[in-house]
DNA sequence: TGTCGATATATTGGATCCAATTAAGAAAGA
DNA sequence: TCTTTCTTAATTGGATCCAATATATCGACA
């Protein structure tokens, strides 16, 4: 359960990724307040907070907007991205990893290999990789033993865009979405067999390489968006945005 | 000059870099508030500011802390500091940089060779060396056009720790201490060229190794202190916490 | 008709009051 | 003497009022 002074941030910040707060829309305390049904106090701080997370740019003298944000930036974040978690898994290769940690990498591991067995997906199991792909990061990330890593990833964590937050992929063209995914996959296995062989340099190469991969589906994604084409989203389930955390 | 909202932030964000406010030491609204002679509400705005500026823990229901930092915790924003700045380099490179850009970091250049042609150096030109540098690094920021970078590295721009803030020397041990910085600016040359040559993978990998030498002497630096001895801080001029901004 | 200026409105920023929560301390019982 | 519980004090969170500021609109004048 919430404290209430951070749900008036949680439901803001729900509201914008899920697009229902469009970017580029206007906002104002008092307008805002009034349909949360809050005084303008909590919507101040959560404006402020909002902000420094990058998800609102602040007008002088006439409220905030919704952040704009360019595929530049996009691919940027995504880059940005690619360093960290390759310094991660460098790390936690230089570290070596506890049972549990090592337990559960390998549990997921299995998780996909299951997924991808049959030779093709649906798009249930491509929703039930997401889980899978989010926790693996994770698990490097904490294993890295470095508490500024997450800092400063926490930055890109909220940039209103699917393609950054989410796996978006194309369910019109399943049987290509399977090989990338797998690919991914696969990425994923040799991230860990770097890993837990503490080869510090190699793990990182492949991060970033992994990385990559989606830069690469960023900007086919945008382009699909450009021209009207629309692909399936799959939206972070243990968010932060969630309201009933 | 400031807004008015914000100089509470900046008179707080000083008062902790600058060690006014120890670490550890704690903070409430309202004896803080009188203190500064405002109300409650601009600390409280301030208090969520630098709280996740990472400058302030919050202690449920008794305030805030400033935040205690760890060597461990140093260490690492410095190597999260390195990657990112080793991406901005290999960003740089791949941009080919403006002519301003590229006048002005060859006149950073000539004016860090002009301190260190003397063959010893005294704490003054350290000092000046302390604003090159800074300068140097922010243009290489700023030419990879990759906003992403700059809002990762704000995260860790403010560790109350002058060893990842600010250049610190010993000054019992300058001859030494010359030899360091005078390695530090040729690789800082070394970056240019790299740059300037649109060798991106080279010059992220000194940038890097740039700052594996920062992360050495942290180590060595933190030792010294522990030990008691103390050694000269050179503060950020043009920090954001300078209340004349 | 275009530009400059003044007025009005929208909006944020600060102060203070009240409510809710949390932590600490004291007292009572085992 | 230790533990548990109740009371009290400290502290934050929310609501509302007032002041300051910036923007936008309207009107006058060139």
């Amino acid at each position: 359960m919430n404290k209430p002074g951070q749900q008036v941030i949680g439901r803001l910040r729900q509201m914008i990724l899920s697009g229902e707060l469009a970017s580029g829309q206007r906002l104002a305390e008092i307008p805002t307040s009034e349909q949360l049904g809050v005084s303008r106090t909590p919507v101040r701080i959560a404006f402020r907070t909002l902000e420094q997370e990058g998800l609102l740019t602040k007008l002088s003298g006439r409220g905030y907007i919704v952040r704009q944000v360019t595929q530049l930036e996009i691919s940027g974040s995504i880059e940005v991205r690619g360093v960290l978690e390759g310094l991660a898994a460098r790390q936690a290769a230089e570290n070596t990893l506890t049972t549990e940690q090592t337990e559960e990498l390998i549990a997921l591991l299995k998780q996909g290999d299951a997924l991808f067995e049959n030779g093709n997906i649906d798009e249930h199991d491509l929703t039930q990789y997401h889980d899978i792909n989010q926790r693996f990061h994770q698990i490097i990330i904490e294993a890295s033993q470095n508490p500024a890593i997450a800092e400063a990833l926490s930055r890109n964590e909220h940039l209103p865009f699917a393609s950054v937050n989410a796996l978006a992929f194309d369910r019109n063209n399943l049987k290509q979405e399977y090989r990338r995914f797998n690919f991914a996959h696969m990425q994923h296995h040799a991230v860990f067999d770097a890993i837990s062989k503490g080869q510090g340099s190699r793990a990182e190469a492949i991060m970033r390489e992994h990385a990559n991969a989606t830069l690469g589906y960023a900007k086919v994604f945008s382009q699909m968006e450009e021209s009207g084409e629309k692909m399936q989203v799959i939206n972070t389930k243990n968010s932060p945005t969630n309201l009933t955390q």
